[in-house]
DNA sequence: GAGACTATGTGAGACCTTTCACAAGGCCGC
DNA sequence: GCGGCCTTGTGAAAGGTCTCACATAGTCTC
């Protein structure tokens, strides 16, 4: 009956357009109008083949023999992720961690922008980070209806995480950045991404000495 | 001449150890002391048949008809993982990131010990961030070599990312985490892993809407 | 405007990763 | 100690991803 949808693209693909939009941030940054894949893909350390396979997915970018408009291949790569808009996101944890990524100045102009700060502590309840007001935790799913978020950032102890989850999905948050040091579980259509140092860290030392 | 060494592990299994680790940690913690390999499939949202093929890359942690005694799977993959000791780690930026990192109290106990700061800003050096002082980093590759310091964490703003990486391999870092959103360049045998929140959200926002 | 050059987009094949499914081995109750 | 039950460890098969290599199409020089 309806159309039959496209063979969906992989997610492994889809992890990588952001680090090629980022790349091609940078390259607009320092004036350059035109890159090449194989030129690109040098910056990333990356074959060339990978990064056309990846953008061929969503149509033709380039020009034979010339290489990528820069300025045209990040909007197009925009479109294709779903930022050429700008998502409310909510926080929830006012800690040590919570304030820092309130802070951090990275996410507005790459589509992203923290709208509300949630914590479970009466002490901090009512209390302001950063421009932001704290509020109760315990309204989570009714306020994210409210604001009608679909994204979240969780910055909780690990024993809280999961319960925050809970709360988040219940308020029809659909992507969820977890900075907490434990795996979630979610319903399926719900994205996690984990953010975790020492997973990274401990990663890494098994290739040491 | 030498032995033949055993196929090298997919780093994508390794990149897994720590996930599992991470979870054994966690049932440690809640007094579990035997697990079968379809609870923690379940539990971190994987299949079994994937958990037990990684583990059989290292040896036979397991016993038939009962799954894995908790404790004792835990410290295996702590060996595997070059974490049954502590690693001094370096870290590059007083700013803002750089503080949270700083006080970050989740490496310890995980097999980290951040030992020393550094950041080119006059203003900041021989300064506090909380136990420590902050040390110049036109110093950093010597200091590296003093300190025999293997690990570093970078937290400088992009555009002085790929300097700070080249002090670091001059200094004989072998494994680098960045937080600066940029894709850096180093030679073979140098380990990176990148955190970047907006690419994680990035990544997520396709499936949005 | 013709020839030399360059870089894309893409099938085909190589390579890598995951899942399947089962033999082997260990526990438990009676 | 025997039968039933359970779970590991693992070849083989299935499935997914990356690289190769080239036809195609555009640019640039003269």
């Amino acid at each position: 009956m309806g159309m039959l949808p496209d063979k969906a693209v992989p997610d492994i693909v889809i992890g990588r357009l952001p680090i090629y939009l980022r790349a091609l941030a940078h390259l607009e940054a320092e004036g350059q109008r035109i890159i090449a894949s194989k030129d690109l893909a040098k910056r990333l350390g990356m074959s060339s083949a990978q990064i056309r396979k990846d953008l061929s997915h969503f149509g033709e970018f380039g020009k034979q023999g010339m290489g990528y408009d820069v300025t045209y291949l990040r909007d197009q790569l925009r479109t294709v992720l779903n930022i050429d808009r700008r998502w409310d996101v909510a926080l929830v944890g006012a800690g040590d961690l919570g304030h820092a990524i309130a802070y951090y100045g990275g996410f507005e102009g790459r589509g992203f922008h923290i709208s509300c700060v949630f914590d479970n502590n009466p002490q901090k309840i009512g209390r302001r980070l950063g421009r932001f007001e704290i509020l109760d935790a315990i309204e989570l799913p009714a306020k994210l209806r409210e604001l009608d978020i679909r994204i979240a950032i969780v910055a909780v102890p690990a024993n809280a995480a999961q319960a925050v989850v809970d709360d988040l999905v219940t308020g029809g948050v659909k992507a969820i950045l977890n900075y907490a040091p434990i795996t979630v579980t979610v319903p399926a259509g719900v994205h996690v991404q984990y953010i975790d140092p020492v997973v990274h860290l401990q990663r890494m030392s098994y290739y040491l000495e």
